[in-house]
DNA sequence: AACATTTCTTAACCTACATTAAGTGATTTC
DNA sequence: GAAATCACTTAATGTAGGTTAAGAAATGTT
């Protein structure tokens, strides 16, 4: 069965004909680690589901810095959301950190899919509901808490990233430099 | 004409019965300035949207040191998005920070007008899609600006706001204490 | 009008985090 | 399989922004 299918069934009911139509707008791909799937400056023309491996947003600064907007692995979703649905360019990269199997699935496509199936309507409302209250639970952990509680929460909230993806693009995830998460982890561990 | 009658056809087309039915499902109150419309610590029931005046929703640490999470002034949607959609204790409050005319759209009502008018399930999601776009940016923003532009993106932002709400909050939006604002903004002036 | 409360300002001092730089080991590349 | 690149560490120094405290303005309350 698929990963995808399965997920959304979670939240709408959808028939066996409706799985197919749905399956039948999207393609699925094999991306090597470090592929782009997105550049800066581009039209996001999909959203990417991911099957296995690990994904991720960013944009670079005038200054050559990254900051991470949202790493995505099994079962996430991910894409320049501005871009997507503004079709302007975006000032985000998405870029393969772990060899990944990427359903995607193209704007046209989904809004078809809507009018096709109003329950998926129903369905992304819902995504994007979710997706939105991740987000303000980080900004207030931004406002709120200190570099080293962002770490702890972070670190139990997405366990399996800690392995897979580089710690500097932890460290930027979370709003500090390289160099003093290394420092901050190192004075976690003593204690 | 309502507002947000106004505000929802922008989107999606309603025939004058469902606009009627919709405006069925809600109430309209006025509330003075200092009103706490949402406690934390209760289970949010209403979507609120401004017809005028200002609202916010902020969380207080256990310092006792509060954290705006966001402004609502006319034409605004807000909520504790959180609370509301897993209808478990939340820990915003939502204050009047302006005397506000507000309609209040209760949870169940909200669900019940995605099934009699399935084309607000739309409307709610572009209106969600565009929260979260906002919401990335300011994480973005957060990540990457100093306090003296974002406050500046701040000002070209909700230039209204500016004059409507009590520099603290601002500050506190932005993620500076009011006294550093205080010397911030001053020094901006000198310039 | 007088008092209380809240908001804003100023200033001295403090700290969490940034910057720069140098060094080490691991991984990639030709 | 050497050379280059990348990821991480450590340490010295710098700074944006925090803390504490006190007073001045503004606003609200009776």
């Amino acid at each position: 069965m698929s990963l995808l299918i399965d997920n959304i069934v979670k939240h709408v009911a959808l028939s066996t004909q409706e799985q197919q139509h749905f399956l039948s707008k999207t393609e699925t791909h094999y991306y090597k680690a470090k592929t782009i799937l997105l550049n800066d400056g581009e039209i996001c023309k999909h959203s990417y589901f991911v099957n296995s491996g690990v994904l991720r947003s960013f944009n670079i600064n005038d200054n050559i810095v990254e900051h991470v907007m949202s790493f995505a692995c099994k079962g996430w979703w991910i894409s320049d959301m501005y871009s997507l649905i503004s079709q302007k360019p975006g000032n985000l990269f998405i870029e393969v950190i772990e060899d990944a199997e990427v359903v995607l699935l193209s704007k046209e496509n989904q809004e078809q899919l809507y009018d096709d199936i109003p329950k998926l309507e129903r369905f992304f409302r819902i995504l994007t509901e979710n997706a939105l209250v991740a987000n303000q639970e980080r900004i207030m952990d931004n406002l709120s808490l200190s570099a080293e509680e962002r770490f702890e929460k972070f670190s139990k909230k997405y366990p399996s990233l800690i392995q897979q993806v580089p710690q500097k693009q932890i460290a930027s995830y979370i709003g500090v430099t390289p160099e003093f998460f290394s420092k901050m982890k190192s004075k976690m561990l003593r204690k």
